[in-house]
Parts: structure tokens; sequence; C-alpha cells
DNA sequence: ATAAAAAAATGTTTTATAACACATTATCCC
DNA sequence: GGGATAATGTGTTATAAAACATTTTTTTAT
């Protein structure tokens, strides 16, 4: 990873005028970057785990991150997965709990930490930034009792279609345009929805034989986007 | 319902210390005053309606409300259950979406609704009351996101006894310490407990058979907590 | 390059739970 | 009060998906 990269990492999430600390002033900017901490982490390492305790608002620059939950028999629920210009485990920091779900790098990822003291200070001087989040906030609580209701009644074709979905809105396509920009194992894909691998495994076969998608290894491309959509839809 | 009650209603949510309104001054409170409206609903009655639009953060001051979702084929999904002095419907609020669910009321219930833009007025200049508020849809994304796994994952009994203990913990006990202080229809606590309402009655009376709770019609009251517990957490 | 380990693929069996059918009891309401 | 309607209870069947077993392919490490 370029050095570079790393330093301007955080760049985005204090200066860009999208961001929401934008309304900030040069001042609060200066006061936040003093209390940052920017971090790489390889494909495959853990960001955080189940109980631990938050340190800051951790902001994603670059790379993927599945955010998950151990569920009984230690089986593996993943509940969000985070891109680029995102927040996490924000969830924890703002309910003043430690961690109820762990994150790990799926790709070499950066993550830049705005330490917790430190943002809390300018949170209570600025409503505006705070109800931005609150929005973030409710858009994910949204996001979730759908998703409840999705993975508890949708049958396995309905659940993995869904997911595929979700992966092309979250992280979008290549080039190409139909080739998914991200490159889940099966497990992972099962474990976003809800099944064993081996069925993740042969309902993407299925999916395949209908040419709804085509299968190039982890590479996964749609193939008709309306039917998939139907797919999620009927259940 | 008394008239007295209703106009007392609003009284908890704008002066009550606990309340998360009490750092206001009294001006601000006055004006939230102004702008709001108490209404009683009939049990069975709805509150708001899976798309309507959000007038204002509605507070619940009496009564019991399922907030629920509709799934599959117009299966019921209830994602929350709420109780006297919390909100309701806020999510939407906040997310600048319309309700993403409805609310029924299942008890004679009084709400009081502050109206939206007097509410963001202040809560843009009071950034302690936006954290706070923060912080009570936090709490939530975590249920939310614990109860997908618990839907998801565990087998039908773990599934009734979570509801069983998540009734308790939100309603409560009568005067005997171990009747749940709240009356659910069958059907109710199969949408709370993601299964058919066959299997709610079957499973209650198996628990009952096995003197982890007994049953009198709707009323529901906890033999051995800790047992049922256990049996919430196996799965 | 080859062994070892992990991931993917596929067929078979088992099981939890939905779906269905029907009986019984409460509750509503004219 | 009695008919209608809704809620509850129970047995049976069907089925989706997990569990299990085994093979093949791919990746990683030595």
């Amino acid at each position: 990873m370029a050095l570079k990269n790393l330093e301007v990492a955080c760049d985005y999430f204090l200066n860009d005028p999208d961001s929401i600390f934008s309304p900030l002033s040069e001042e609060e900017k200066k006061d936040l970057f003093a209390n940052h901490v920017c971090t790489v982490y390889k494909k495959g390492e853990i960001i955080f785990k189940e109980g631990d305790k938050p340190t800051g608002l951790i902001c994603l620059a670059n790379g993927k991150v599945k955010i998950f939950k151990e569920g009984v028999g230690g089986r593996e629920q993943i509940v969000r997965m985070a891109s680029p210009l995102g927040f996490i485990g924000y969830r924890a920091l703002f309910a003043g709990q430690n961690y109820s779900g762990s994150a790990l790098a799926l790709e070499d990822s950066i993550v830049c930490i705005l330490e917790k003291e430190a943002l809390f200070k300018i949170l209570k001087n600025n409503a505006e930034i705070t109800l931005a989040l609150m929005k973030k906030m409710a858009d994910e609580l949204g996001i979730s009792n759908t998703r409840t209701v999705s993975l508890t009644q949708k049958h396995i074709r309905g659940r993995l279609a869904e997911s595929l979905l979700l992966l092309v809105d979250t992280y979008g396509l290549e080039e190409d345009g139909r080739t998914i920009r991200a490159y889940l194992s099966r497990e992972d894909l099962a474990n976003l929805s809800n099944m064993t691998t081996s069925n993740a495994i042969r309902t993407l076969s299925t999916f395949a034989s209908e040419k709804l998608i085509s299968l190039e290894g982890r590479k996964i491309s749609i193939l008709d986007m309306k039917k998939l959509e139907r797919v999620s839809d009927m259940g």
C-alpha cells in the first residue's frame, strides 16, 4: 500500500464537500486531524472483535469490510458490508457500548480512526453533523429491519438473489457493466444470505444454469438483472 | 379514557427530569408544546401505515403498540414492541423517509406527537438532545441486528422463549411477580417469533407441559425463568 | 514441483417447520 | 340469547433446507 495513500486517507472525511464533516471550521478540522490514526489492514485481518471497546469513529477510506455476528453454535451472520467512504462500528460508539459484532477486512483496507473524545467534543457543538450521522444510522436501521424480514421469510433463491443485488448496490459493477466488483468466497456469500455454504454453491450453479448470472471462480456477472430482481422479490 | 390523562400525556416528555427533553429551556419547551397533538387510539387501531409520511415525533404516553412489517405474501413480522414513555416511528422521521413499517395499538393507547418542523428547529440547536436520540437509535439498531441473528438461527423453541423474555423485558410482570404484563394473541406471538400461529400454540403448550410457563388464555406466567433463559440461549 | 490445505461442487439422508385440514372453544354483536 | 365470527387447539402431510458424505478443483506453502 503506497504511503501516499495512507497520508491522504483521512482527507476525504475532513475536507471533501460531500463529507458530513465539511461544515466544520478549519480549527475543528485541525482538532479532529490531530486526534486521528490511519491504519492499513491486510486482507483477512480483524479490525475489531465482538466485545472490544470502540476508540473512535472508524472511517473506511479504501477496501471492503464485512461486519458480522457470531450466532448459534458459532454460525456467522454477516450484518453489513462496508464500502469506502463509509463508517464502521459507529453504532456501538454512539450507543456507548462495546462492539456487538466483528469487522474483518475482505481486501487490503485503509481505515482512519477519529478519536472518540475529540469527536464528541465537536459533535456537542454541531447538531447539524450529529443529525447527519443520525440519518445514516436511521437508514441503516431501516435496512436492518428489512433484512430481518427478508432473511427470515424469503426462500433460499430469494435470499441469495437479494445478496447479489446488495453487493451490486454496495460495490458496483466492473467496467464491463455486469461483473460484481466484489469477490467473496461462497462461504461469505452463504453467511450473508443465511444459508449453508453448500446451498449457496448449489443455488449459484442453478442461477448460472438459468442464465441469470455467469460464474468464473469468485467472479460473478449479472446476465439478467430484471429476472434476478424478480427472483429476489418473489421470496 | 379520562380527559385528564390526555391533557397530561405530553407532560412527561417535556417536563420529567428523566426525559431527553429536560435540558431544554422553558421557551423551547413552550414552543414544542405549542406544536404538539395528543391522540387516543383504541385497541386495534392503526397509528401509522407503511408508506405514510411522518408528521412528527410520536411519543407513547400510555398503552402498548406493535411495529410490524409486511413480508413475503403479506406475512407479518413484528419488528418491535413499544412501551410507554418510548418513541415510535422516529427512524423514518430521522431518515427523512416514509414509514417502512406500520404501528398498531394493542391496547387503548395515548400518543403525543411533537410536530416535525418545531422539533427539528430545536434539535438543530441542541446537539445534546440529538445525541440522546441517537443513542436510542443506536441501541435499537443493536437489538435489530441481534434479533436478525436470533430469528434466523434459533429453532422454534428458542425463538418463542426469546419473545417471552422480550415481553417481560418490555412490559414487566404483574404484582404476582410471574405473569407477563402483556396479553398478546397467539398470532401476534407467532409474528413476533417468526413462526406460524399453529407452531406458537403448540410450542406454548409444550412449554406449559414442561412447567416452564403456565397458560390461562392470553395470560402467560413464567414458572421457571432460568430454564426459559436457557431454552432461549440454546437456540 | 509436489504435498498439504482450503475451497468448491455434488449427491443423499434427515429433520425442522410450514402447510393443510378439521375440531373446539371463546368473543362479538344484532 | 343465539348465531356468526374469530381465536385456539391438535393431528397429518409435504417440503425446504440443514446435515452429512465424498469427490474434485484451486490455492498455498514447502
